[in-house]
DNA sequence: TAGGCCATCTGGTCCT
DNA sequence: AGGACCAGATGGCCTA
């Protein structure tokens, strides 16, 4: 996992108090509208801050490529979209295939856990066909993976 | 060193 | 008027 360091967190560097305050001298001295925008700052990066907690969780439901590296955000998007097609995707055939194959949908359902994604590699499959399904399903493939054989 | 990713600031727009 | 949301600009950190 790398762990990025934020450029300039609100408190330490680039905060709106302090570039506001080198124009103004001191926080007593903020008119109304620098006030306004000092608030409209402080709302924006709380709103960013949702965000980010967002995907972090985004992060934690998804399948996840190895585990030093996290994905960015428009990887953690990408991957959630092939994440859900592929469960639906297995939904969808699960109905087609009815109870005798039940063993299948667990398989399945197995293999899309985000625990067990790398499993894709070391899985067996009992036809070329059932291999070209499971792949299919995950359309989005990062680039840097790297899945123990 | 270049490129990718990110946090923050900022001004604009829309909504309540 | 004020808040939420968005996109562009900017600059820092990290990796190849």
């Amino acid at each position: 996992m790398v762990s990025r360091q934020p450029s300039c967190t609100g408190s330490d560097s680039g905060s709106e108090s302090e570039s506001l305050d080198s124009k103004s001298g001191s926080p007593e001295k903020h008119d109304g509208s620098t006030r306004r925008r000092m608030a409209a700052n402080a709302r924006e990066r709380k709103r960013m801050q949702g965000l980010n907690t967002a995907f972090d969780r985004l992060r934690k439901v998804v399948p996840q490529w190895g585990q030093d590296k996290q994905l960015s955000k428009y990887e953690t998007l990408q991957m959630a979209l092939s994440y859900i097609m592929a469960l639906s995707r297995i939904l969808t055939d699960a109905q087609k295939r009815k109870a005798p194959h039940r063993q299948w949908l667990d398989l399945q359902f197995d293999c899309v856990q985000p625990e067990n994604y790398q499993c894709f590699s070391t899985i067996s499959y009992s036809s070329p066909d059932e291999h070209e399904y499971m792949h299919s399903s995950f359309p989005y493939q990062y680039d840097g993976l790297q899945v123990p054989t």
